[in-house]
DNA sequence: CTGAAAGCGCTTACAG
DNA sequence: CTGAAAGCGCTTACAG
């Protein structure tokens, strides 16, 4: 008789171990890397596994206790290239490390984020990846609740407990306003985002401080609400120059407001950088290419996601990791919108 | 007793057959819409499931041979906009359909196409999309050996059995230089993609069937390469200026090319539009920001992404599809980067 | 209309 | 150093 198949036909560890003449015991430490197979065995099941194609079936494994090969990440979406960044860098360092991605978006619903937990538990995932905007204790309670291990991407965690990887949206900030006062600005306007980002926040505090630093004081009147988007940008400016309040440089806490700025300061008729600098922030594609183009400071997104993995999978493997926040750093990127005065 | 919890300490099939004081066949009956429970029963059920907020263990159900609600999406990169959009349209449109997303990157690597393949079985995914480069017959055959459903996207098969989704490059083209032609173009330069990029000689193809439709004799000195990049389609561009061939526009196969291109006319002091026409092909998102903003082929990326689902969701359910190929229609988006002659 | 049992492919004590 | 057996959470004939 033939060696029996399954359904799917499908090589099992049955049909190694068949051919092996060994028990699928014996298969499964070889495949798991366990003592207790003398080497001849050992190379000789290695062989037959190289040879037959045979890989084992994550479900299974998973159902049974032992390591699926999976990291869930969740993500808020990937429609803009910051996530696919993110998305990249996880998914190159999984990889490597011969993981699997699944990828759970959660478009910024609360009800999916809590969903996500429910759904994943040890048998379809070693380990998670989190960016989620509406992460409340209670989330953070049913993850902990769970036996598998997480991390957070750009997100800061109340709890001293909870790994995380996180930009210094501050310091990148601090930097970016103090290249504009070196050049000798001292009316800097700044374009903020939404209320509920923190990154913004982070970006204003940052800029703050650097004011601060250089003895200029700070003026309310001379920032705006662009709420990230190009739009908003653009009208936000607007209503910044028919304040009448004079600026000579705008730092835009992100490349989109920023694009928005340039094109309402060219309508107006100011010339870039001549009569006006500008930096902005994430260092975007478009960024690049506008015109002029722009100053602005990069973060550093493609090794976010492969410290988390990183992490996650130190974790998964049982390491112990002594610093449980890591803060990456941002990049000031010289290009041709700003100049001194 | 308290109901016995396993070590996950969360809920199965058998704690809710337990709470509902019924077997777990019955419960699964109720959980997949199987007939064979009452009424009564099944609402009873329903609500428990409702209450303990249980879901059921996807790779179990994988395993023991049922749906597991994931398909895979295997897929070149993510670091572009035109894959990232293909996986926003595919993953949105499964979670409407209440399916998750399990992702792979192959980097346009042969061997991680083929691995995909063994790894990808009945109990992992219900069904597979596929974008991949070198699909072989092999590649082909060991898919069809598996039970599940799978559809290519941004492919044209050569066998007509096989379920695609494509984009109609060779007519976007057509509409693309026949826009040009109507704005009194005749000397129209020809900026091409890679060699083995197939959409690349679609939509050669397209451009040069519009030459043909308007009695324009096609003038081989007016094509040259760019590989798809911006800093090639800058360097192509001034190999064509070089040439001293005289052309009045320039249709350029994809977006990139057409920046550098930009570029590269600038600096060699030719005013855009005024001297030269230029249209690109993929509308990205640096082409509305560029000066001036391009004219170009937008693609239904997104919707190549939805259509695959709705195919191969239609296919997990046993639907049958009578349309093996679908073939979406782009789009010309006017800018400013044309101009009649 | 409902339940007991086998089985999916694997891992992990346990016994030898 | 190796094998037989139980179990992970589910589904699916099968019997009643």
């Amino acid at each position: 008789m033939p060696p029996k198949r399954n359904k799917n036909s499908r090589i099992t560890i049955e049909d190694i171990a068949q051919i092996a003449q060994v028990s699928k015991a014996t298969v499964s430490y070889v495949i798991n890397d366990k003592p207790g197979v003398s080497e001849p065995v050992r190379n000789k099941i290695k062989n037959i596994i190289e040879e037959t194609n045979y890989f084992p079936n994550s479900a299974a494994r998973g159902l049974a206790g032992e390591k699926t090969n999976f990291v869930g990440l969740v993500i808020p979406d990937i429609s803009d290239m910051f996530y696919a960044n993110i998305i990249r860098g996880v998914e190159k360092t999984l990889n490597k490390k011969e993981y699997l991605l699944n990828l759970f978006t959660t478009h910024a619903r609360p009800e999916r984020e809590q969903q996500v937990v429910r759904l994943l538990n040890k048998s379809m995932v070693d380990g998670l990846i989190i960016m989620a905007y509406f992460i409340t204790d209670n989330f953070i309670q049913s993850l902990k609740e769970r036996e598998i291990p997480f991390v957070f991407i750009d997100y800061p965690p109340k709890d001293e407990d909870i790994y995380s990887v996180m930009v210094d949206n501050e310091n990148g900030a601090f930097e970016a306003t103090e290249y504009l006062i070196k050049l000798g600005h001292k009316k800097i306007a700044f374009l903020e985002g939404p209320e509920v980002a923190w990154d913004s926040k982070a970006r204003f505090k940052g800029y703050l401080k650097a004011l601060e630093t250089h003895g200029i004081k700070f003026n309310p009147e001379l920032v705006e609400n662009g709420n990230f988007t190009k739009e908003e940008g653009y009208t936000a400016t607007k209503r910044l120059l028919e304040k009448g309040e004079k600026f000579t440089a705008v730092f835009s806490s992100n490349d989109q407001m920023a694009i928005g700025a340039i094109r309402a300061l060219k309508e107006s008729g100011y010339k870039i950088p001549t009569d006006v600098s500008i930096v902005g922030f994430d260092n975007i594609e478009a960024s690049s290419i506008i015109e002029p183009p722009l100053t602005t400071v990069s973060q550093p997104i493609y090794e976010m996601g492969k410290k988390a993995v990183d992490i996650i999978t130190a974790l998964i493997n049982g390491e112990t990791i002594e610093e449980k926040r890591y803060m990456l750093k941002t990049k000031l990127i010289e290009r041709h919108s700003c100049t001194k005065i």
